[in-house]
DNA sequence: AAAAAAT
């Protein structure tokens, strides 16, 4: 097998790489960095935590290090889509550029110019940099990129996503005609095969398999998800997501993702109220807060980081236990994402996912995406430890028709057996984790967080039915971003959502009439999918009875 | 429909 010391890297170069503990390559370094030194163009097609990062700053820093550096320019640039990552492909280059005596600038945008002016007016020889931030300098005539020999583009295809295609082509344009690109996506849709056509000259191509699609060493999950009433939706929810935590035995630390920025922010503050160790994180946050928390999580101080899609790709952030979907993603492609930063590196990683009825459609996507059916948890499952005795167990299920509740005394205890027996299905399925998750113990000399992951588990079990309190909005710390109105609106919207939520469900038992069944309650027939176990209910907890989704079948057909 | 990124 191919050896870092095989590959005819600078000495320099390879000592930095053996300190930092690595000797073999991962696949796509393996590929990638030989043609990198020969100067050819390179197309990786790889997705993160395959070792991409360094398939391109290492042949770059060997690069550098044989030439001249002429009159201050900067002879090497990297673009990327999000300022976190550009901030880690910057820690990659200072940890491999080590013995050299290369400098670097890394050009993001939410922090001042003037550091980042001064730095590039003293010269360095490599920008890192998202292309807003890039443009800007340029723009403000401070910044010249004709002396740029090696250009690398990572993530392109989140570039693209993001809109950010137009600036890179113009970056591009603002370069020598000559240079070397290393230009990287995880997919190559249309778009970003033209951009390749047009910018790349007979490239090496060089293609890894994807990552978690199907990565049979993270365990996947879905919970769907319905509140008992549609004015209790988010309060439900955020109280089904702790009682997720609480019965995963097996996590340390988790990412918590969210399709929208607000809910980021409500969700962490509610984590918190229960006593967790959660931290927000979105695009509307400080960049210094930004960097503050994920350098937290990374060190094990911060345990579960709740997240808009800021964090789905990219970021390197080494032994998550556990991702959980609190939303369903909008675009499939963002599940796979999402879900890769568990399981990484071979490690076992879980991935739960709550599903609301009208997310129904996007998980449909995702499982023909993935290709396989995610298995579906039970949602309803309270913890024994934690549910009052005075709980009946339906207290978060869908509510029954008023008529069984009301004089069916044994269909409630049948009710509160099959509740136990789930309990022992998740509780025999969850330390299947254990075993392989310790076998290999990890070469990298990463932090592994796991004081944090006690003082998770000893957390406060969070009373099961106490919402929080009185979870006040958090105040989208938005200020100084030129999005004023914007994150006003956010807060204003928050504010009600968090002060309605009921105090303690103390009656949570009372089941909406049947007459109320909300429409929105769709039967579960749909999304069932193959697996799936016929409808042949019982009249309580998630399921639905038969007669009920007939008629909802009915109606919808006509 | 939302998030990210330049201000």
């Amino acid at each position: 097998m191919t050896q870092f010391s095989d590959l005819n890297l600078d000495p320099k170069v390879l000592k930095a790489i053996l300190e930092a503990g690595y000797e073999t390559p991962t696949p796509i370094q393996a590929g990638a960095i030989p043609p990198a030194l020969e100067g050819r163009d390179v197309l990786g097609i790889a997705q993160t935590g395959t070792g991409k990062t360094a398939s391109f700053t290492l042949p770059m820093i060997h690069m550098l290090g044989r030439g001249r550096a002429r009159a201050r320019m900067p002879r090497s640039l990297v673009l990327a889509p999000t300022r976190e990552l550009a901030a880690q492909v910057a820690a990659n280059f200072d940890t491999y550029a080590k013995h050299t005596k290369l400098t670097k600038a890394l050009l993001i945008g939410g922090v001042s110019f003037k550091e980042q002016d001064a730095l590039i007016d003293k010269g360095v020889d490599v920008l890192i940099a998202t292309p807003g931030r890039l443009l800007d300098h340029f723009e403000r005539g401070k910044l010249l990129l004709t002396g740029v020999q090696v250009m690398v583009v990572d993530e392109a295809d989140r570039m693209l996503d993001m809109g950010f295609i137009p600036d890179i082509e113009r970056i591009f344009s603002l370069t020598p005609f000559t240079r070397q690109t290393l230009f990287f996506s995880a997919t190559m849709a249309p778009e970003i095969e033209r951009i390749t056509n047009t910018f790349l000259s007979n490239p090496a191509r060089i293609e890894v398999a994807r990552a978690a699609t199907t990565g049979e060493n993270i365990k996947q999950g879905v919970i769907m998800f319905k509140p008992s009433r549609k004015d209790r939706e988010g309060s439900e929810k955020r109280a089904l997501l702790r009682r997720v935590i609480e019965g995963e035995t097996e996590l340390t630390n988790a990412i918590i993702f969210c399709n929208r920025k607000m809910d980021v922010d409500v969700v962490a503050k509610s984590l918190k109220k229960a006593g967790l160790n959660a931290e927000p994180i979105h695009g509307d946050l400080d960049q210094a807060q930004r960097t503050r928390t994920l350098d937290g999580f990374r060190e094990g101080r911060v345990t579960f980081l709740v997240a808009s899609d800021v964090a789905a790709r990219g970021l390197d952030i080494p032994a998550v236990s556990h991702v959980i979907n609190y939303d369903v993603p909008s675009h499939a492609e963002d599940y796979v994402h999402r879900i890769g930063r568990t399981g990484r590196a071979g490690r076992k990683g879980t991935t739960v996912m709550i599903c609301a009825a009208k997310d129904e459609k996007n998980l449909a996507a995702i499982e023909s995406l993935v290709q396989s059916e995610i298995p579906r948890l039970e949602g309803s499952a309270q913890p024994a430890e934690t549910a009052p005795a005075a709980e009946p167990a339906h207290a978060d299920a869908a509510p029954a028709p008023a008529a069984e509740q009301a004089e069916d005394k044994p269909k409630r205890s049948r009710t509160r057996r099959r509740t136990r027996s789930t309990e022992a299905e998740t509780a025999e399925a969850a330390p299947q984790t254990a075993p392989e998750a310790q076998a290999q113990p990890e070469p990298a000399k990463q932090a592994e967080p796991e004081p944090a992951a006690e003082a998770t588990a000893k957390a406060e079990p969070a009373p099961a039915q106490a919402e929080e309190p009185a979870a006040e909005p958090r105040k989208p710390a938005s200020r100084g971003r030129g999005r004023g109105s914007r994150g006003q609106k956010a807060q204003e919207t928050a504010a009600p959502a968090a002060e309605e939520a009921p105090a303690p469900e103390a009656p949570a038992a009372a089941p909406a009439p049947a007459a109320t069944q909300d429409p929105e309650d769709k039967p579960r027939q749909r999304g069932r999918g193959k697996g799936g176990r016929e409808p042949s209910v019982v009249g309580l907890g998630e399921d639905v009875p038969s007669f009920i989704a007939l008629s909802f079948a009915e109606r919808r057909a006509s």
